[in-house]
DNA sequence: TTTTGAGTTGTTCGA
DNA sequence: GTCGAACAACTCAAA
């Protein structure tokens, strides 16, 4: 009788778990479990939004393996300690995990290897770190090339998904705490944390269903295929033209490999340039995920400081004040408020948004692009540290392939474009709900009496511009420039 | 080793 | 309103 743990971490689903998989393969009884740790429980990184979520996908999680004869067990603590404890108490010979390359998470695992029987899996990434590389043997940098080595790696088909278990036999006994009630995830953050919803917008949004995913009722969703308008839509804010799977794939819910064989079903199925296009730069999405787990697992420093060193030097000005008004929403510039409400409030925030928001914290105030890292985190569902601290070195130049530093993004211009009717406005921002198309996207031009009948006095309703656009902007390229 | 082409997501200015 | 060029130089990847 052999017995094994299977240690989940950033793997929350049955279909399509190759270490679940291997887990039953080669062991008569699995024991599911899952180890709240303090270090990551409590640290500058933590969103109480995002634990909710988390919580959440653990009772979703429990109840489906209830179902299938199995339970789960939560236990709280130094990862080495309870896993110890937990193989002497289950008499398992192995523990199984999904491989993950964050430095803390590599860490960890390298401490619980030296003393316990730990083999991990594939299945956060479609391709592991190490197997996609120039020719020379070195990481890319450039995600381009990197994206075109990627994709000539062997790639799965929908025969290659893993089905989800029929049962798993767990023997009686084990015991471990509560799933905490608190934080709960509550009705303001717009994602049930459970694998059946991510089944469910995976299927809404490229149209795709494979036999492996479990079983739901194709009936109930309304909206199809929002994958085939991607290309176009993905930027409006005031579209739902995202997938809206990011909290799902942050915590494997959804496999990365299910997302792929999805795009590249829908691409096959793709019947003009529109739709192709869409489903081609929906895949490209999932390639910078990988691009950027890749980046923190061979450069991992870049948690701390500037992919390109001499960036480590830009002048920031960091003035507490202006960053308050930042996080607050209340710099006076409409599209970046609302992305930040939609933040704070909802715990996610349109993609297109980050990139506005990020660009006006970095270049409009100068404040160093690490203090927007650590906020994001503190807020978002799908807070993962790859693809944020990605996403803001690109924003502020310092990161791999980054924006060129001339790109100083336009808040007006940028809300005209991708908010044209101020709809994402008025429904984050409500003291701009009256404010006409004429000035939602530049309020503070709006003479006194326009602003007395739109119920919004700049300055006491709503604030007056921090900073003024032009003088920002050439104030960022001149910092930039002393870098140079 | 050298060379060459290319690089997510924009803005501004002037014709 | 629309359009193309300039914004700089640098680094990377691959031949």
């Amino acid at each position: 009788m052999t017995s094994s743990i299977w240690w989940i971490r950033r793997d929350f689903r049955l279909a399509d778990n190759q270490t679940l998989t291997t887990a039953l393969d080669k062991s008569e009884h699995v024991y599911p479990v899952f180890i709240l740790d303090p270090k990551l429980l409590n640290s500058d990184y933590t969103a109480q939004k995002r634990l909710a979520f988390m919580f959440e996908g653990l009772r979703s999680l429990a109840e489906v393996l209830e179902e299938r004869g199995s339970y789960l067990t939560v236990r709280e603590g130094d990862p080495v300690g309870e896993l110890e404890s937990l193989l002497s108490e289950t008499k398992a010979d192995a523990i199984y995990a999904q491989e993950d390359y964050s430095p803390y998470a590599r860490r960890r695992d390298e401490q619980v290897a030296e003393t316990l029987p730990l083999k991990l899996a594939p299945g956060l990434t479609l391709h592991h770190p190490t197997d996609v590389l120039k020719s020379d043997g070195d990481p890319y940098t450039v995600f381009t090339p990197y994206s075109r080595t990627w994709k000539k790696q062997p790639l799965p088909q929908t025969e290659d998904l893993l089905s989800a278990p029929k049962q798993i036999s767990t023997p009686e006994g084990l015991t471990g705490i509560e799933i905490p009630d608190e934080p709960a995830l509550d009705e303001a953050i717009p994602f049930p944390a459970s694998e059946k919803e991510a089944q469910q917008r995976l299927y809404s949004f490229t149209g795709q269903i494979s036999r492996q995913l479990p079983t739901f009722k194709a009936a109930s969703v309304k909206k199809t295929n929002a994958i085939y308008a991607y290309d176009q839509a993905r930027d409006r804010t005031d579209l739902d033209g995202t997938s809206r799977l990011s909290p799902y794939l942050r915590f494997g819910m959804l496999s990365a490999r299910q997302a792929v064989v999805a795009a590249l079903t829908a691409s096959e199925k793709a019947d003009d340039d529109e739709a192709a296009d869409g489903a081609a730069t929906w895949l490209s999405e999932l390639i910078w995920r990988d691009f950027y787990i890749a980046i923190l697992y061979h450069f991992p420093y870049v948690r701390q400081s500037s992919f390109r060193e001499k960036y480590d030097k830009l002048p920031w000005i960091n003035d507490e004040n202006d960053f308050e008004a930042w996080c607050q929403g209340k710099t006076g510039y409409p599209i970046v408020d609302a992305g930040m409400r939609q933040l704070v409030e909802s715990g996610w925030m349109h993609n297109r948004a980050r990139m506005i928001v990020a660009s006006f914290l970095v270049k409009h105030l100068l404040i160093d692009w690490r203090w927007g890292e650590r906020f994001f985190m503190q807020h978002l569902v799908d807070g993962d540290p790859a693809a944020n601290n990605g996403g803001w070195q690109w924003t502020a130049g310092t990161g791999t392939d980054a924006s060129p530093y001339f790109r100083v993004f336009n808040p007006i211009l940028q809300g005209e474009k991708f908010d044209p009717d101020g709809a994402y406005i008025r429904r984050w921002v409500p003291e701009l709900g009256d404010v006409s198309d004429k000035y939602i996207h530049t309020p503070w031009k709006m003479p006194v009496k326009i602003q007395r009948e739109a119920n919004c006095r700049i300055g006491q309703d709503y604030p007056e511009p921090i900073v003024e656009h032009k003088e920002a902007r050439q104030r960022a390229l001149d910092a930039y420039d002393q870098v140079k």
